[in-house]
Formats: structure tokens, sequence, C-alpha cells
DNA sequence: TCTGGGGTCCTAGGACCC
DNA sequence: TCTGGGGTCCTAGGACCC
């Protein structure tokens, strides 16, 4: 028998679970039914779109453009503020339904999921019977609509929840391939983005069809070892498995976009300063140690430029990650203005094994190990809120 | 009031070793 | 003696996804 696999996707998930969240908190007006986005702060420069009611996207509007754009495009646009932690909520709730079902599901990203329906054919029958009655179910009792593509693997089964939406079951068996996907855009393709999209269309390949018949060396020039599987991709053929534990992080990273740009090296330093207390904290709650240590920075042009050092000793302690990206911010930044900055950590390993180099202060370590774990504890007890190191305070209320 | 944030993976080029 | 070449590690930048 040939595998089944089914993507499912909440439809403007963003923006259908804040019109649950304002419904329950007494919101007369249904926000799915109006031209609405959910949209960042404008005024500290976070103005894109993050998700679109069906309506809104009926005007052109697409995610991540701005607020401005959106709006030129809407004037009656409405404008409504994310809740991630809502977004958390309902995104258990959705697969813990799912989980009754099958233990065969890979989260993919906090409103979508793959199910190996394969093992469970014999349990439920119909694929399709089973995928119109599994959204029906997540409709009535959780109140937002899903897609479903159904297929032979994950790359078709994805692209078939992405077929007509919102609300609907689609398939894209192997044996439709050619009369479904072949005549699509070949920029639709997962995987492909603009500037592959660019390219191709460039060498005169515009669907999909024109890039599953495609010759191999006459790519390989542009898209070098990517080439083999953007042709198995437009034909279809994906072998991936349903991977069902999530595969531990590799790296974390936080960045953020300043309210205006700074050109100020000791303000860049208490914005490092604070995100490395925020990576630390995180980075201790998964038991994890960082190899790598990177700054990242984005100037007033958007250019972007990152700094990295390999540490001799993974680390957990936030006086060494803050140390350490003030050090390659001194190294890369040359007195541009900055709009973002933020670090990223790499090469996460659970090894606890600290061996201490040669020269370092090995009493100072011991004290900001312990010093991070009192934080840490005591802001598990009493919210993030209540505990920051002086240095984070705002200047007028150090102690 | 113009352009977010968090990830993964790939490539090119330099350093270094044998 | 008009100066190889394979392998690995590391860093910077970029493409792509949600």
């Amino acid at each position: 028998m040939d595998r089944i696999v089914m993507h499912i996707d909440v439809n403007n998930a963003f923006l259908s679970w804040t019109a649950l969240d304002l419904l329950e908190k007494g919101y007369k007006k249904d926000i799915r039914n109006v031209c609405a986005v959910i949209g960042g702060d404008e005024k500290s420069r976070h103005g894109i779109v993050l998700a679109k009611s069906t309506p809104a996207k009926k005007y052109g509007i697409v995610t991540a453009e701005t607020l401005y754009q959106a709006r030129k495009k809407c004037p009656n646009l409405e404008i409504y503020p994310s809740n991630y932690p809502y977004y958390q909520k309902k995104s258990k709730e959705l697969f813990e339904l799912i989980s009754k079902y099958t233990p065969d599901i890979e989260q993919f990203s906090i409103d979508e999921c793959f199910i190996e329906y394969t093992y469970v054919y014999n349990l439920y029958g119909d694929p399709i019977k089973f995928a119109y009655k599994i959204k029906e179910e997540i409709k009535n009792t959780l109140g937002f609509t899903v897609n479903i593509g159904i297929a032979n693997n994950k790359l078709c089964a994805k692209m078939a929840s992405d077929f007509e939406k919102p609300d609907k079951v689609h398939t894209l068996f192997s044996n439709e391939i050619e009369e479904k996907m072949y005549p699509l855009d070949v920029g639709d393709l997962l995987w492909i983005g603009k500037k592959s999209k660019e390219k191709l269309n460039e060498l005169g390949i515009r669907t999909i069809k024109d890039l599953a018949e495609s010759d191999y060396t006459n790519l390989y020039y542009y898209f070098k070892n990517q080439t083999k599987i953007m042709i198995e991709h437009a034909k279809g053929i994906d072998n991936e498995p349903v991977v069902v534990q999530r595969e531990e992080a590799k790296g974390m990273s936080k960045t953020t976009t300043l309210d205006r740009d700074v050109n100020n090296r000791s303000e860049l330093y208490d914005y490092l300063n604070s995100i490395s207390n925020d990576l630390g904290v995180s980075l201790r709650s998964i038991n994890k140690y960082a190899s790598t240590v990177a700054v990242i920075l984005k100037d007033q042009y958007f250019k972007t430029k990152t700094h990295q050092i390999k540490l001799s000793n993974p680390t957990n302690i936030t006086s060494v990650i803050f140390d350490t990206s003030k050090k390659l911010l001194d190294e890369t930044w040359q007195g541009e203005a900055i709009r973002l900055i933020g670090i990223r950590l790499d090469g996460l390993t659970s090894v606890g094994m600290y061996q201490y180099s040669l020269f370092e202060d090995v009493k100072t370590k011991e004290k900001d190990t312990e010093l991070d774990s009192v934080m840490d504890k005591l802001k598990g007890k009493y919210g993030s809120k209540i505990i920051n190191k002086a240095s984070l305070l705002p200047k007028n209320k150090k102690m």
C-alpha cells in the first residue's frame, strides 16, 4: 500500500486565534469577517502584517508587508496586536485533539503539523472521510478552521493544504501531480523562495512542470547541490519521514529592532546585557551550553552584519555571554547607526563537563554560576519581572 | 508612522595540517 | 624549484520556512 501523509494547517492562525480571544473577552464582532490584520506596533518600528483575515486577503494584503502598505490597499483596515501566550494555548489544544487519533504527529510550527496516516489506515479507513471528520471536530470543539492536505508524502501534503482556503480538504496523490501541481507557478513550490523564483524565471522556467522537466546539468551551475532536490520536489518526489520527536534545538537567538537608530556604544551594551540575560535564562531552562556566540547587527540601511566566536568552553553563564557579545560588538561595529541588535547562541550541547581553561578565574565563574541559578529560581517563583541585576535597571533607578 | 522574530541549512573562502 | 592538493574547521553571509 502507498504511504499516506496529511498536513494540517490552521487558516490565518494568529488572526483566527485573536478573533476567538476577543470573542471570549466579550467583543461583539468576529474580526475574521472584516478587513483585519494582526500587526506589530508601528511607533516602535515593528509595523508589519503578521496575519490577515480572508476579507483582507481579498484586498491583496500579504503577510510581512508593512502596515502602511496594507492600509493603502484597504483604508478601513483594522489592526490588532498579537497575543502569543493565547496562541500557545490554542496550539496546544489543536495538537492534543489530533493526538487522540495518532501518535505519529510532527509539529512543523505553532499552527501546522504532519501526520503519518499509513499506520492508522486500517483503524480509520478512507483518509478523505477521516480528514473531513477531524476538520469538523476542530471547528466545532476549538472554534477555528483548518485546511488539510492528503498525499503520499510530506511535500505533496503540504502543497495540497495550501490549495483553496479556508476550511477545505484537498488531495495531491501521485497520480494527481501533473493535473494539480504542474500548472502552478514555480514560486509556489515549497522551498522555492523569491530569489530562486527570479533565477528560474530568467532561465525561462515559469511553472512547476517547467522545473520538473528541466535538465539537471543546465541548472547545476546556478543551484549547485540544491539542483537534484529541487527537480525532485517539482516532480512531487519526497521521502522525508514524519519525525515525531522534535529534534533538540541546535541554536537559539534573540534580536530586537530598536525604536530608533542607535549609535551610542553604551546604549548598545545595555541591549546586549538584557539580551544575554534572556538567552542565559532560556539556555539554562533547557539544560544546555552554547559553544558559539554571535552578535547580529542591522544598520539603518538594513545591511546585516554578524560576528561570531567559538568559545574554548561551552557556557551557560549570563556574564560570559554578555562579555563575549560586548567584545564581538567592539570588534565588528564601526559606529554605524544600528536598527537591530541581537545575539545568537549556536552549537548547543548538553555537556556539563566544564573544564576550566588555564588562566580562567575559577572563583568568578563559580560565583556567576551561583548567581544565575539563584536568579533563575527567583524568577521562576515570582515571575521574570521581579528580579534583575542592577545593570539591567534603568539608569535613574540603579541601586 | 516603511520594512519582525526565531529557526535551519547551504556556500564560499581562509586558515591550518599533512 | 614558475610554488600541490585533500581534508577539516571556522566564519560571514544569504536563502528559505513559519
